[in-house]
DNA sequence: ACGATCCCATGACATTTGTCATGCCGGGAT
DNA sequence: ATCCCGGCATGACAAATGTCATGGGATCGT
């Protein structure tokens, strides 16, 4: 019996080399193919693969929405992250949205397929080192102001911006950020910002 | 005749998936694999390979560091270089670093192996849409000096520490940024640095 | 040699950003 | 009920940031 898999990824040449790599294994065969988020669902209904391996950044919305949706129309599919270190504070939104494991695309090529079957076998599969650094990286100490205001400051946005925005006063939102920055233990928003969001607490 | 291939990229699994993949053709062996920067002459010089594929973004020096002493080391062999769409703005340096080709993620996987052939062949491989926004986004506007500032301050760094690192005083720092961000036409140095890095102009 | 032009450097000034003290309000704990 | 605490909001103040006018020096064409 073979596993099917549905593979969403949105660099093509990667998401080529992914199919190649599992092509090579005579249990697993791709079934389908996604390049952004919001084709995951609809592909997935067509093909109903046992697995879906989902890239996190991808246009058409992300990874984890599309496993949350995936969640809710095909259950019985299991779902694998696979996404770049650096991002482990993603894990924790992925195991809520329902995802069976989490692996890193700097873990080495073999672990992908037997994270599959894993998975299939109804195995949680998350790459250890990443447990780890999430556990350290820990709950977000951030207020839910504190998050909107990093979170719309993120692109060099100006703080009047971010106030129109969350109609407040600038006033308030210098507060937020200043009080951000504070418990993050920056010297920027800037810095807040990229910390926050490689954290995964934005 | 087989062509014996390098192949650089750090993550792990994605390397081991282009691997799998150039496997699949049967002139193309790989011959030798790097995962950062400067593991990329040494290895070449051991496996003397006919092509080198390289990932910009790698720890150790990125891949147009490597193609350049590559160029120096191992004349005689290509330099394929592989990258994520929006980095466009490397596309001078690498050909100026002497590389053959310049390959996008992004791109149908069978454009590896066929870009792969046609370097060892002599031509140059240049994605095109690749080449349009290259030659749109045209000739850095910046001054040395205002390149090197803004490349310090990319990080959130203030300005006290660019000025510290360039050795100027923070009003001149001040000034190189300003005419940075009114050339890039941004509202912070944040945009701007963004902006600059993403055309290739750090 | 001369001016024109460009990059670089600097300090003065205005604006933006970050910090602080203060107060309001709702939800437990006593 | 009362107290205490934490999140939210605000304005005053200090510090960082961006803009401007100015001048020195190198290079190029005339």
């Amino acid at each position: 019996m073979t596993v099917q898999v549905l593979l969403a990824e949105d660099q093509a040449m990667v998401r080529g080399a992914l199919s190649a790599l599992l092509s090579l294994e005579d249990d697993i065969e791709i079934v389908a193919e996604a390049a952004r988020g919001d084709e995951v669902v609809p592909k997935a209904l067509d093909a109903r693969p046992d697995v879906a391996l989902l890239d996190i950044e991808m246009p058409g919305g992300d990874g984890l929405d599309a496993a949350a949706a995936l969640r809710k129309s095909l259950p019985e599919c299991r779902v694998l992250i696979l996404t770049t270190f650096g991002r482990a504070g993603y894990l924790r939104r992925a195991l809520e949205s329902g995802a069976a494991g989490f692996l890193l695309k700097d873990a080495p090529a073999a672990e992908l397929a037997s994270g599959i079957r894993r998975a299939v076998a109804g195995e949680r599969v998350v790459d250890p080192s990443l447990a780890v650094t999430a556990l350290s990286d820990g709950e977000s100490p951030l207020t839910g102001r504190e998050r909107e205001s990093l979170a719309a400051s993120m692109n060099g946005a100006t703080i009047s911006d971010v106030a129109r925005k969350l109609y407040l006063s600038e006033g308030t939102v210098r507060n937020h950020l200043s009080t951000a920055i504070k418990k993050l233990g920056t010297r920027n928003r800037v810095e807040a910002a990229r910390l926050a969001e490689r954290k995964g607490w934005l």
